[in-house]
DNA sequence: GCATGCGTTCCACTGAGCGGAACGGGCCTC
DNA sequence: GAGGCCCGTTCCGCTCAGTGGAACGCATGC
């Protein structure tokens, strides 16, 4: 039922909620009843309207929070990120692989336009950067299980082709970082590179990200390769102390 | 039972579930096999001793992060800290008020030392220097509940007397800042203004901390200030558009 | 004035949830 | 090697908590 709250419904009403989770009105009534004393949900007075609403609560927040999977990648992945920042200027993700789409679990400066990333959003990997990077490095099972997902176009250039998706992780692990030139958004360009973490096991993807003619791969894609080794390292210290 | 997993223990057993929430053993381990299926617990293998164990999900992070407190105030907070961040080259918070405690929404930079702050953590409100200025502009019965429900010390500094702190609050709306001098982490000095939302009601604290010595509250005050106002301005614009 | 949809409450009915006990396994100590 | 301890997991008799359709009062729009 919480995830009837979606990113671009933050606030809803119950008959609204029983209608996305397909509960009667009484059920989705009671439930929020009982999530509103334990303060995951908050009820609200809508400003628009006036009329009685509910909202996911600080609680809810505080507790995403402590996911390892954002809280302890994060915290050692936050210095190196700030560098890779300082040094490229360009908007920095940090992302994990969550079934087939990638997760974005820390972001770095607004960037010049409009990009579709959002930290705790998720995108098909296939079309964006990091995804494609950690798709490159995850098993043969991950990229199957991609392809048989569908390869949703995101703009005119993302990969749509399973042939075609292949081609490009083969060419990636070459050269050891992806490239997203106007795939997931149109006058972007994003210079990805893997992360690593004990057993030599893919934990993420790190990127920078800018408008596509103020970003020279070829300058950049060292930057984030040094930030993505530096932080395989630090993940493979963290796990043996 | 989720509250089991706190900052200092994102992973746990079944049996220190069921300790530290009270409930029997089958119980919690029912609970956690439907919250698996949720996908807002992870079952994982302890790497330390290779016993079963869990974790919270990302998708509980992905929930968190549409909490509107913190989602809706980070996405116009976000760039007006970045530029509070670069004029001052100091750590940036950006916290609200919840209950008589201090919980942050957003934190910008790693800051010379290490202080106590967390996104998603929390602090009791009086020690700390988002907490009082928040106090000052919030409602005397936050002040009395505060008080009510006591005055820890986080250092030797942190005020700790119900007059010394209502004193300090008048303080606050006279200079319309606060200092948090070394009361919540020795070493370290912090400035914070209020933020203000629609009906001029408070919303959050905005706050520039480092090191003690290396900041001059003259002169990074109006730069707090500064961003306050044009944060307030901004939610003011987005509640009536 | 009527129709529609809202949030809220009621209550007869149903089976889902509870949790103590037992199990097998791993680890540690003697 | 045996025994003790604690772990995670499973079972099942028992209990009442949860379900959801219907009805209500209210607000809005035509």
């Amino acid at each position: 039922m919480l995830e009837a709250f979606d990113p671009s419904s933050l606030v809803l009403g119950v008959s609204e909620i029983a209608r996305r989770s397909g509960l009667p009105k009484s059920t989705v009534h009671r439930l929020l009843t009982d999530l509103v004393a334990e303060r995951l949900i908050v009820k609200v007075r809508d400003p628009a309207t006036g009329a009685t609403a509910y909202q996911l609560g600080l609680r809810l927040f505080e507790l995403g929070e402590r996911v390892p999977q954002h809280f302890s990648l994060s915290q050692l992945a936050l210095p190196i990120m700030e560098d890779l920042r300082e040094a490229t200027r360009q908007r920095i993700h940090l992302a994990v692989l969550d079934g087939v789409d990638v997760v974005y679990v820390e972001i770095l400066g607004s960037g010049a336009v409009e990009v579709g990333s959002r930290v705790g959003g998720r995108l098909p990997a296939h079309a964006t950067g990091v995804g494609k990077v950690m798709l490159a490095y995850a098993g043969p099972e991950v990229v199957e299980a991609r392809i048989a997902a569908g390869l949703p176009a995101l703009t005119a250039r993302t990969i749509t082709t399973p042939d075609g998706l292949v081609a490009e992780l083969r060419k990636i692990r070459t050269h050891g970082f992806a490239l997203d030139i106007e795939e997931s958004t149109l006058g972007v360009l994003c210079v990805a590179a893997p992360v690593f973490g004990a057993g030599r096991r893919l934990v993420a993807g790190i990127s920078a990200t800018g408008i596509t003619r103020s970003i020279d791969p070829g300058t950049i894609g060292p930057a984030v390769r040094t930030a993505a080794f530096t932080l395989s390292r630090a993940l493979r210290s963290d796990a043996s102390s």
